[in-house]
DNA sequence: CGAAAAATTGATCGACATCAATCTGTGTGG
DNA sequence: CCACACAGATTGATGTCGATCAATTTTTCG
């Protein structure tokens, strides 16, 4: 079995939708790139790009110029992790957006990856920056923080207990040093159970693996209190300590 | 063990933090809202506000008339299911911005609850939108699109593999039938390893769980096609259909 | 100090991972 | 058109990590 492709199964599989029904829809439309089956218009701006199934729209770390709408087909979004492991961040349908991160940096921040032959629109930031040019920098600076926040999230529910628990003890201690704050020792701010939670486990592996991982001297762990060990901050990569 | 408190080990438990370091400080200031510590100035707008462990700063569903920026303290946002469990989303650290949902929909999307003593800067949006005034409608439905994402990043990688496998089938069904596309019958449009890597398992147990459920009678499967049944789209809610 | 919340530790069980084999569907070339 | 190859999907057997149930111990606070 392969991927879906006959031609009268298209609708049903994924789109194409109508630009009305587009996330996309009233930025293109304030930038006059409305475009296709606009009433009995349908002129096209050729702002179109079709991407084959397992080619790529964007890749992480490639400079944006563009943000992208879904016509047809689907898409998904990627992390590759330093050792190469996929995974699979979300998945796109027609009408959803791609590339938003690029209003803040000006880099993907995750490669674009097509599940099936697929039809995108692609609204250049140009046009976009062109169109904004009286908009007061206030506006820009709330979607520069809107874009960031976007990106950030970092999920804590994937992989092994003992990977989530680095994910998120690395997590609190960048986000101190960040800010200024210490990031070798500090209080975790949360109970067990809170920590359960977030994880999405149970209180006692909470406990035992925070345990464990201290008695193997990962860190010193005292209550609420955490100290990192050196070679714990060396390490830059979730999981990387795990286990 | 209760919740960090001595005064010595505010700082390193959890701020606070100089504006300079904030997420919101490129905004408060073009608001002319700095504030705290600027220079030697320092004067305050009197938008500081406290919030004791425990206590909220808002409530899902409340009409939103600010934003905050955590300046001491912790918070934890928390989506609070139908069954009334409480999810935790995310953790919010000194310097972090808290209820930029407020800028799309005008309600807030989670509950924002105090992990201890917290201190907020707030930003009222009546502030904003007089700043905002003469700026380009563009920018305010770009920032409406930057803001609906934030808040609809679903995670599949909590709950047992039939929660997550249903909570992925209706997300798919929904966004669908929100573009115009056939929500009750429709292509997956992934590999069996494909939903595995989305969803944290593998693909046998993918496999595995959607034969079961699909003899169980919760949809018809073939292949890549699906078929919901009646009874399933009454459901709601993730997990209706678990087991 | 005493009560209550939080955290730890132990024993047992089940859901899912893992390893392995087989089956099914799709596209290709003779 | 059929045989073949291969990717994708299914099914089975077994092992293990984390959930669950239960009992203490530690910490905090009135």
């Amino acid at each position: 079995m392969t991927r879906v492709s006959s031609p009268e199964t298209v609708s049903a599989a994924a789109g194409p939708v109508s630009c009305r029904s587009c996330d996309l829809y009233e930025i293109c439309r304030r930038c006059d790139r409305i475009a296709i089956e606009e009433e009995r218009g349908l002129r096209r701006t050729g702002a179109l790009r079709t991407v084959r199934a397992g080619a790529r729209l964007y890749r992480a770390g490639t400079p944006a110029h563009s943000i992208f709408a879904v016509r047809q087909g689907m898409v998904k979004t990627v992390r590759v992790d330093p050792d190469g492991e996929e995974r699979i961040v979300a998945i796109s349908l027609p009408g959803d957006v791609l590339g938003v991160e690029a209003f803040g940096e000006h880099l993907y921040a995750l490669d674009a990856v097509a599940l099936q032959t697929t039809v995108c629109c692609e609204l250049p930031l140009s046009v976009l920056s062109e169109r904004c040019a009286r908009a007061h920098e206030l506006a820009s600076a709330i979607i520069t923080l809107l874009s960031r926040e976007t990106v950030d999230q970092t999920t804590f529910t994937r992989g092994s207990i003992s990977e989530r628990i680095i994910a998120l003890i690395l997590d609190l201690s960048r986000r101190r040093e960040r800010r200024g704050l210490d990031g070798r020792r500090f209080a975790l701010g949360m109970t067990r159970q809170e920590i359960a939670n977030l994880l999405d486990t149970r209180i006692e592996t909470v406990s035992r693996t925070l345990q464990r991982m201290s008695r193997d001297g990962q860190f010193d762990l005292s209550g609420q209190w955490l100290e990192l060990r050196a070679a714990a901050l060396l390490q830059t990569d979730r999981g990387a300590l795990a286990d």
